[in-house]
DNA sequence: CGCCACGTTGAATCGGCTCAAAACCCGTGG
DNA sequence: CCACGGGTTTTGAGCCGATTCAACGTGGCG
């Protein structure tokens, strides 16, 4: 279940879009930190697990989620490159992190300095402000209202481009949005007839016409 | 819209509830740190606002909450006696804060000491933790679960005692579970005939059957 | 005592789900 | 180069849970 390969990297050749978050210093004193590949699918981490360190997307995306006991799966956030993601309240992991296709993922083990708190305070808080915002997706959107907000939050995480990258999947987006894959894809086909949205690809998304989808999500 | 009293408070005789929670090194050095007394209703904080301070519950209760442009509403959080809230990522509020019924608030402003990440992680990440829980009932559970999973909720927050006060209204449960407030009060009165409740007031909630809660919550 | 906001209950409607089948994409191998 | 196969996505039909709309009950307070 969980067949994750490991592999080494040299960081200048990495760091990228990691770069520029402000936040090397809690890397490791090495300079040539090293970053693990998972593979699509693999898990991060469990629930259950000892949680501690902080991770950082060097490339691709990850996931994270709960499960309840009958199997259905609520996402509660998607992470893309240079996002750090990780945190948890006590010392042990509520969620479950997997990767989504081929992901770099730089461990961060923040030694418990005085900066610590202060250089992640900002990340945490910004992880609580998306989370709240998208509590009021779940809580009192519809369907297509949730879509749209699903796209113009990816679109602006993207540096605002009219075409983004989807990398995960329908069911992916579902349970993010607390919808079926058939839903999210019934309201993926109105937005293309509508011509607000063109789909060139199956995980590329065109956005026509922006400020519809902003009227859309209100 | 934002009648607000403002009452004097000696701190010690008001802190109970408020105490305890590690974080009087936040407070101002005046240990008579003055009290506010927000009548039921009134505002705390508006969306839009600059933000900085934080807020301590001393007795009554918050909603965190924001709006949708035709005016429909998702509580993020209901704040009890000695509960933290007010974290914002940037410098503006991004939601809305009332008092549910009488509520006193202690006035944080934590003047940016090398403590103050230190002291405020943690609670910012308690907030987190919640948050996510929350996305997955909204996202996921049915009516029954999520009035279940509520019903937990504030049981746990109250100490585990089987008869827990909601010093919130129908309304503000419908709005913080996704729910209209009728589905909420069908909910309650399943939960009653099933023997799995008492209601011995509006606001008063008696657990008879804890166990088949969290069976129902999974 | 009577008012009025809040809460409960009922009937009909509707949006999203379930179940089912067809279409599509893409990697693989002939 | 094309045919094949498996997983994902799309589309359709019928169903069901929560909402809407409406009426009635209730309890708290002047």
């Amino acid at each position: 279940m969980t067949i994750h390969t490991s592999m080494e990297f040299r960081s200048a050749t990495l760091l990228g879009t990691g770069a520029g978050t402000g936040f090397e210093a809690l890397l490791p004193a090495s300079p040539l930190q090293p970053a693990t590949l998972y593979s699509s699918g693999s898990e991060i981490y469990a629930q259950g697990e000892k949680a501690g360190d902080l991770y950082q997307v060097e490339f691709g995306a990850v996931r994270v989620y709960r499960l309840l006991a009958d199997g259905r799966r609520q996402i509660s956030a998607f992470h893309l490159s240079g996002e750090v993601f990780g945190f948890e309240a006590d010392k042990t992991h509520h969620f479950f992190a997997e990767a989504i296709g081929a992901t770099g993922i730089r461990v961060m083990r923040p030694h418990a300095g005085i900066d610590f708190s202060r250089e992640l305070l900002p990340l945490a808080l910004q992880s609580l402000v998306r989370a709240q915002e998208h509590l009021l997706v779940l809580g009192r959107q519809n369907a297509a209202e949730r879509v749209a907000a699903f796209l113009l939050d990816m679109a602006a995480r993207q540096g605002d481009l009219e075409e983004i990258d989807l990398p995960m999947s329908r069911s992916d987006i579902g349970d993010y949005l607390g919808l079926t894959i058939e839903t999210v894809s019934r309201v993926f086909s109105r937005l293309k007839e509508k011509g607000i949205v063109r789909l060139p690809g199956l995980r590329k998304v065109k956005i026509v016409r922006m400020h519809t989808l902003r009227d859309m999500s209100e």
